[in-house]
DNA sequence: GACCAGGCACATC
DNA sequence: GATGTGCATGGT
């Protein structure tokens, strides 16, 4: 069969088994910028206390938290782990935010995808996972995020090599699927959703996976 | 106590 | 270019 028509056959399976997942959970769009960083290599639910506690000292806005020391928001973002590295990258990004783009989510926006895929890629703390979840879930720009779910659900099942890189990944979904934000938010989400729930742990209980016998 | 989580940068070879 | 390591909390 086709990878594209497979790789759709995929997502509507996945779809049908859990429905939409309404991502990003976040406010908005500077929230979910936060939220990228915030959730590297970390549980989303460490994150979402983290959040709550910058919530609650109502500093999440690009200024305030440009301001504040770094000392004060590696404490505020303690939960969410790695706290003294994610705090200085945080301030990396609000540092480019503020300076290029005034903290204007619209001017951001009017900049062409691969051009700001690489300006967010200059800043110290911000890799492709993190900039792609950026453009499409801050942005509502057309970039498939890959993330370790992606990679082994695909790889476990023998769609792709064990080793394919990053690129190598995104290419299978951007180059055999419509580019369309709408159907790249819902897929990769549906994605986490497989792994948080099949396909996580050593031994993967894959035993009532939606995708049992079509991958 | 071990293992895992929606990465990334940096050192070393 | 490939491989190894530090970063850290909180849930199971």
């Amino acid at each position: 069969m086709a990878k594209s028509k497979k790789l759709l056959q995929i997502y509507q399976r996945l779809y049908k088994a859990f429905g939409p997942q309404h991502w990003w959970p976040a406010e908005g769009p500077f929230e979910v910028m936060v939220g990228a960083i915030l959730t590297q290599n970390t549980n989303w639910q460490n994150v979402e206390k983290a959040i709550a506690a910058l919530k609650k000292n109502k500093v999440l806005s690009p200024k305030k938290l440009n301001r504040m020391p770094q000392k004060k928001l590696a404490k505020l973002i303690r939960p969410a782990g790695y706290f003294n590295i994610k705090a200085k990258r945080l301030k990396n990004f609000l540092k480019f935010y503020l300076q290029n783009y005034g903290a204007d989510v619209r001017k951001m926006r009017a900049v062409r995808a691969h051009a700001l895929r690489n300006e967010l890629l200059s800043v110290n703390g911000v890799g492709e996972e993190t900039a792609d979840s950026i453009l499409l879930y801050a942005l509502n720009k057309p970039a498939f995020v890959v993330d370790a779910y992606t990679k082994r659900i695909f790889s476990r099942h023998r769609f792709l090599p064990k080793d394919t890189d990053y690129q190598d990944t995104q290419k299978l979904f951007m180059q055999n699927l419509k580019v369309n934000v709408q159907l790249f938010n819902e897929y990769h989400a549906l994605l986490v959703r497989l792994g948080k729930d099949f396909c996580l742990k050593r031994n993967p209980k894959c035993g009532t996976c939606p995708l049992e016998k079509l991958l």
